[in-house]
This record gives structure tokens, C-alpha cells and sequence, in this order.
DNA sequence: TATCCTTACGGAATTCGTAAGCATG
DNA sequence: CATGCTTACGAATTCCGTAAGGATA
């Protein structure tokens, strides 16, 4: 049994089953890998994967079982390196976040600012996705730390922990109807409306909201992040839900936000990280920084935590 | 990296940071240990062991800190082969069970033959030793299922599942002063005592009661096991103090058994087992077999708890 | 001086990539 | 027929054990 065996066998799951595009990603040979996994499955004395003709087409049932254990001894071998990197280098290295859009615009600047500071030997990678592909990314490794709303926490592999709770706003053209009288879901049904597309920035949250109240939205244009909306309403194009946090009175003076918190549920902000991982001292700094609550030692709790917090029987 | 390395390391550490035993331990040479470890530290760039001249004598801070991951990906490497085992040989194979000797000898028998009627492709192999041995034991993986008093909860990397409760019994010959009236621990006191030693079958809370009781015992014999200690009470040494359970109306015709719940603290008996670790199906059920209301998924959730139950921040 | 680790070296085993072969959608 | 996996083979590398060297209790 060897790492590269174990590699294989990850990223051909990762792969969908192509054992060619293995190969790339772990720049080898392609009967390099083929050999890899069937050298494991030898020593183990069961087939990890399906094979239709000579093509891998999914996992047996052994092979579900070895997964996650597979993938955990992975992510040991990277917290090993992880370890020893913070006694070498102390406080330099690089972190890698993956945030949405609205974080990485709104929430994330002062963080990153005071980090920089106190980190200066540090580099920073800010990675950009829809909440999935956050959690992708925290998935493969690709970035140590996520910062999303909801969805984190529906991957077993992966600790969401709460962060800050935020509203949305509705954001209107200076001088609009809206601006007089009370807001209320009725009345922006009935405009053209303008928010973040399915999936984004609590879109999921606005949706039920109308829908409870069983209304019908007339949603003319979608977009992944504030900005976007905020340039269509200025063009006035319709009324904009967006994030309170997303509207600044300085930059924004041809718009206004009203308040929406009685209107749609409240959002909470989450920072994911691997289960079972082990981070760079200096990211668990910028964790705290970012949410001075969540100190290492309460995100190495969440790490440490099982799938379900068990009892001790009887 | 490779396992060869991290076998290397962990044995370092069991064999006391004496390389060469460890070569004898891991069939190889010791220059190859040597070159092992070093190259393991080379690739981590920090020093694992604190070096006096040429020797090992104990680990680094990166050392202490990397440990317990390395343990933990050598522990996944056997789980992987025990996945991989229950669906090669399902039914057959080998368990390893550590117990104590009243464990052993007066607990295990009726699971023992129930297990083996129903899994008769499976090795038993029954180890014995003091608690502390059988803790020891498990951490070194000679055992996978443990059985003792207490103490198997003390170590971080084992779990321990209360498995059932028991109390000791005053053994005395038949026809013996303490048969006549209430037996309080002053009268116990006035009599030459022989029991179990220190560290064995529940000593300590029998120390513990005459303590609080501030009587000072005369224990002139002491013993690993009931067996010793029934046959010096038939020899009319002393009174013995053993675990009811120990006794046998049918076998012990010459003693008689009172009943001494009401002097001594209960005694909780446990099964712990590695956490993190995966056992073969049938090991399961031996478990279950020992201790019905321990089933699978329970010792499977307490296996993968973590050590302190932590809570979702927030 | 005996124990224990390091260094040096040579042979053996393993590993890996290229090239050819074959099955499948 | 293009994609994708397997087999075959040879070269390069790595790995490991033996032997010698040096430090320490």
C-alpha cells in the first residue's frame, strides 16, 4: 500500500471514472494509474471499482466502504506537511479561501486588510464561486478555508461553522414609489424585480419568502453578485433584492436601500473547513479575524467533532 | 512520504527511541530505520526526534504534535485491510481479544461458546493481562476488542463502552465466624484478609471503602485472580473479597458466598476498543454477543467520536 | 568497551514510461 | 474510428542490506 495508490484511486472518483484524465492530474502515465489501482485492489484482495468491458463506470461496494477512509489517510498526509510547516516557516506560507462573491466583496476586505497586516508573510488566494463550488473547492483541497451561506454544511466531509447573520435590502432608484409607505412583499411583487440567481447569496431565503406569502415574483434579471443588480436598478430596470451589506451610501448615491429584514428570513454566514483537517496556524488566525468568535481552538473542536455528535452509550 | 516511514516513527517511539530494536520489530536493518526516519524528517523539513549526540532520546515539539497523525494514518491502514477482509473472507478470519483474567475466566465463557457457534470460521485468540496490559494491548493493535475494570477510558486514543456493573462477594469457608450476623466492614477488618492486588479487579474500590470507613485492613495474601484467592480461603488462610460473579455454588461446595454490595462501591465493567479504528463485522458481534445493548452502530459511533464531545460553536 | 547511530557502497528489486494491442460506444 | 484501458518491455530509479566508521554511556 502506497500514497500514489491511494492518490489514484481519489482522483479517479474525482474524475468520473477516466482513468486517462487521472493521469494527468497526477502527471503520470495513464497505465501508470491503471496499474496503481490494480495493484490495491490486489493487496486488498477486493475490486474497488465497477468495470464494464475495460472501463471503471463506478465504485463496488467494498470500494464505498474504503473511500472515506481512503480520502481521510489523504488528508492526514497533507496534515502532516501542514504540521511541520508551521514549526519551518512560522508565519509565512500561503492560505487559500473560497468565497461568493458577496463575501469576497463586502465581508471579506477589512478581514483580509488586518490580516495582511499582522500576516505579512503570508499569501493570500481569494477563490471565487457559487456556494458549490466552494464547498468543491474545500472538498479537494484546492482552498483551506470557505466562507459561504448555508450549503457548507451538507457535506459530511466538511464543518460549517456560523459566523454572521445578515438581511437583505431592497435597492431602488433615488426618488422611486417604493421610497413612500410601508414595504411590503405585496407591493414589490408588484414591480420587476431584480436578484441574485438560484442558489446565490440567500436567493433560496427570498424565494420562499413570496412563495409563503403566495405571490408570484416577476423576476426580470439574474446575477451572481450585487454589483451586477445594483447596476441594473440604476438603469432602471426593476427593484433590487440584494444583501444590506452589498449597499454603501458613499459609493451608491443614485440608489436607496430599505431595509428588508421584516420581509425575508435572516442568513447566516458560514466558514467551512475540512473535517478532520489540520490548518496553518496563521489560518486559523485569519478565521478569528474574520469572526473573533471562532478561535482556533474552537475551529480545531469543529475539526476534531464526528459526523453526529454521539453519546457515550448507556 | 511512504508507510515504511511512518511505521518507522511510531515504532521508534513504542521501542523507546532504540532504532535497532525497532529494525528487529519491523524485520529490517537498522541502517534502513535510520534512513527512514531521517528521510521522513528531511521531506518535512523539521526534526521529529530530539537527538543527544548520535542517539534518540525523545521527540521534538513538531514531533509531539505530528504524532498522533501518523498513528491515526497507520491505524486507517489497517482499517482499510479490515474493510477490504470482511468482503474477501466475510465470515472467517481471526479476532484478538485482550481481558482480564475474572473477565476472561467468569464473564467471557457463555459469549465465548455463543460466538463461536455462530461464527465457527472465525480464530479467537484470548489474551490476557492487567488492566494496564490490556490497554496496551489495544494502543499497540495485539488486541481489537478489550475487556477490563475502569482505567480503559484513561487514554485518548480508546474508547470504552460501560458494558455491565458487578459488586464483590465475602468469601469464607463454610461454617465461618462472618456467617453468623451482619457483616459490616469493622468485623471484615478484624480478619486476615486475602484479595485481589493493586490495580486488579476492582482492588482499588475495595481500598477505597475501607478507607473512607477509616479501618485499616489486614490483607495477608493477594492474588491476580479469584481462583488463587478461593483456594487460600479453603486453606483456611483468610476471608476473601472477590467478585461475585467469581463464585460458583456448584464448583465452591467447601465456601459460601455473602453477598457485599452494601460495603463496596459497583464495579462497572467496559469494552473499549480503538477510536478511529474499524472492526471486522464478526468482531462486532462478538461485542453485542458479550453485551447485548452495545450493537454495531453504537460501538461503530462511539469509535468515531471524538474526545471531547465538542458543541457547534455558536 | 559495548551499545547504538551514521555513512558508504553495491546489488537487487521495484517503478515508471513508452509503445503496441484490444475492446467499446 | 476515436476513446480508453490493458499488456509488454526496457531503462532508470529507488530501495535495502552489508560492512565499516564514529560517538557515547
Amino acid at each position: 500500500m502506497n500514497f500514489q495508490q491511494l492518490r489514484s484511486i481519489r482522483e479517479a472518483i474525482r474524475c468520473g471514472f477516466n482513468l486517462t484524465e487521472v493521469a494527468n492530474v497526477l502527471a503520470t502515465s495513464q497505465p501508470g494509474v491503471s496499474r496503481q489501482i490494480r495493484e490495491l485492489e490486489e493487496e486488498l484482495g477486493v475490486e474497488i471499482f465497477v468495470r464494464s468491458g475495460k472501463r471503471l463506470t463506478g465504485l463496488t461496494e467494498p470500494g464505498r466502504e474504503l473511500l472515506p477512509v481512503v480520502e481521510r489517510m489523504l488528508v492526514d498526509a497533507d496534515n502532516l506537511r501542514r504540521i511541520a510547516g508551521d514549526f519551518i516557516e512560522g508565519d509565512r506560507g500561503s492560505l487559500s479561501i473560497a468565497a461568493t462573491h458577496s463575501q469576497a466583496r463586502y465581508a471579506l476586505p477589512s478581514a483580509v486588510r488586518d490580516f495582511r497586516a499582522t500576516h505579512p508573510n503570508v499569501t493570500l488566494q481569494l477563490h471565487q464561486g457559487s456556494p458549490q463550488q466552494v464547498a468543491q473547492m474545500l472538498l479537494s483541497g484546492q482552498a483551506e478555508v470557505g466562507i459561504a451561506t448555508r450549503v457548507l454544511a451538507e457535506h459530511d466531509e466538511l464543518v460549517a461553522m456560523p459566523c454572521y447573520r445578515w438581511t437583505h435590502s431592497v435597492i431602488v432608484p433615488a426618488e422611486h414609489a417604493l421610497l413612500d409607505g410601508e414595504v411590503t412583499l405585496e407591493r414589490l411583487a408588484t414591480f420587476p424585480l431584480i436578484t441574485y440567481e438560484l442558489g446565490f447569496t440567500g436567493r433560496g431565503t427570498i424565494d420562499d419568502a413570496f412563495e409563503r406569502a403566495g405571490l408570484k415574483m416577476n423576476v426580470v434579471l439574474t446575477a451572481m453578485d450585487a454589483d451586477v443588480i445594483k447596476t441594473y436598478v440604476e438603469l432602471g430596470l426593476g427593484v433590487g433584492i440584494a444583501a444590506s451589506i452589498a449597499f454603501d451610501e458613499e459609493r451608491d448615491r443614485q440608489l436607496r436601500a430599505i431595509d428588508a429584514r421584516h420581509l425575508f428570513p435572516i442568513n447566516t454566514t458560514e466558514v467551512g473547513v475540512r473535517r478532520g483537517g489540520v490548518l496553518r496556524r496563521f489560518a486559523y488566525d485569519f478565521i478569528q479575524t474574520f469572526a473573533p468568535h471562532l478561535s482556533p481552538e474552537v475551529v480545531k473542536r469543529a475539526q476534531a467533532s464526528a459526523v453526529d455528535t454521539p453519546q457515550a452509550p448507556l
